[in-house]
DNA sequence: GAATACATGTAATGCGTTACATGATTTA
DNA sequence: TAAATCATGTAACGCATTACATGTATTC
C-alpha cells in the first residue's frame, strides 16, 4: 500500500468520511502534512475497499448527490498500527526557494529580497493561523493534549510541528531578506555582477 | 523550462562541469535543497543546449572515458536571473513522519518513539555536519559572507536553512519522543488503544 | 443569470525513481 | 577477482497534477 492509503486510513481511523470529506480535508487543515487532489482519492478509496482496509455504505440525500461514506475495517486498523511503527526514510528535499538563494549572488538584490519577503509573509500569516489553532486546543482540549493514546494529542503533535516548521522557515526569510535589503544601500561593496539598479 | 534546468544553470554558473559532476554535486551538498539522478541530469543537460542556455565541449582523458564539460552562455546567465526574481508558490508538504504522528494514538508508544528517536539521530547527524561547514566557511571565507554579490554569501546563505531547518526537525523529534517514552512508564492512563505490551 | 458547493469519477500529462545497458580503470 | 569509480545514455514505472466529464442545488 502506499503513502496516500494511509493517509486516509488515518482519517478514516477518526471518523466516517465521504470521498469528498476527504478532498476537504485534504485541502484543509490535514494539507499542512499531505495533500490529494480528489482524482487521487477516489481511485485510493477503492483500491482500499478492494484491499479489506475500509468499507462503504451509501448515503441517499435529499437535494444534494447521493455519497459513499467509509469506514476503516478491523484489517484497516491492524495495517495503520503496522505501518506507524515502521521506520521512515528520509525524504529528499526539493526547496525552489533554497535553490535560489544558493544563486542569489546574480540578482539584484533589491528584487530578490522582494521574493523572499512576500514568502516571509506567507509563513507568518500560516504561523498565525497555527498558533490560534494551538491556544483553542489547549484551552479547549487540556488533559487529552497530555494522553498519547489519544486523537486529541497526536494532532497537537502534528500541529507543534508545522508551528515550528512555519517559524523557522518565516525566521530564514526574514534573515535573508535584510541582508539582501542592505547590501542595496550600502554603496561600498558595488563591484556588481547583480545587472539592474533601476531604483525609484 | 523546469526548475530542475534552472538548478543545473545556478551551478554552471559557478564553475563548468560534466554530467558526472553535477550527479555528485547533487548526490552530496546541493542535494540538501535539490537533487537529481543523472537519469535526469543527462537528458536535461541536451535541452538546456538545445535551448542555447548551455554548450559543451568534449575533454579527452587517458585512462579515463572521455566527458562533455559544460559552461552556460549568456543567455543562460539571463534567463537564470529572470527566474531568480519571480516569485516562488510554496509547494505542498508531504511529510510521512507527521503523517504518523497523526495516527500515533493508535500505536504502542514504546515502539512509536523509536521511529522518532531514529529521525531524530538522523538530523542531530546532519545539523552535526552543517555546524562544521558553518564554522569553516566563517573561518575562511569571512570577507564574502557578508558580500551579498558572492556566490559564498549565497551557499552560506543556502547553508544556514539547512541547519536552521535540521534543528526544528530534530527538536520536534525529541519532544514528540519524550511525550511517547513517559507515557509508556506513566501507569495511569492506561485506557489503552495501543495493543501489544511486550516489554521485555 | 453566474458562480460556488456538493458529489464522483476517468484520461492525459509531467516529473522523478528504478531498472536496463555498456565499458574501462582503479582499488580492496 | 570482486567492487567501486568514472562516464553517458535509454526505457519502464509510479505518483501527483491538470484537464475532461456530468449533474443538481443553493447562493450571489
Amino acid at each position: 500500500m502506499k503513502t496516500l492509503g494511509y493517509a486516509i486510513l488515518g482519517l478514516l481511523a477518526r471518523e466516517e468520511l465521504s470521498g469528498y470529506d476527504l478532498k476537504r480535508l485534504m485541502e484543509g487543515r490535514v494539507g499542512y502534512f499531505w495533500q490529494a487532489k480528489h482524482s487521487q482519492i477516489y481511485p485510493e478509496l477503492a483500491l482500499l475497499e478492494e484491499g479489506g482496509f475500509a468499507r462503504h455504505r451509501l448515503v441517499e440525500q435529499s437535494g444534494r448527490p447521493d455519497k459513499k461514506v467509509y469506514g476503516i475495517t478491523e484489517a484497516g486498523r491492524e495495517a495503520l498500527q503496522e505501518w506507524l511503527v515502521e521506520p521512515v526514510e528520509k525524504p529528499p528535499t526539493r526547496d525552489e526557494l533554497v535553490l535560489k538563494a544558493y544563486s542569489v549572488w546574480l540578482a539584484d538584490p533589491g528584487k530578490a529580497a522582494r521574493v523572499f519577503r512576500e514568502r516571509q509573509a506567507e509563513h507568518e500569516a500560516r504561523l498565525a493561523e497555527y498558533l490560534e489553532i494551538e491556544v483553542w486546543m489547549e484551552n479547549n482540549l487540556g488533559e487529552s493534549l497530555d494522553d498519547v493514546g489519544s486523537p486529541d494529542f497526536a494532532g497537537y503533535a502534528s500541529l507543534r510541528r508545522g508551528i515550528a516548521a512555519e517559524r523557522e522557515y518565516a525566521g530564514w526569510c526574514r534573515w535573508i531578506s535584510e541582508k539582501l535589503e542592505n547590501a542595496r544601500s550600502d554603496g561600498e561593496l558595488a563591484e556588481g555582477q547583480a545587472s539592474g539598479a533601476e531604483e525609484r
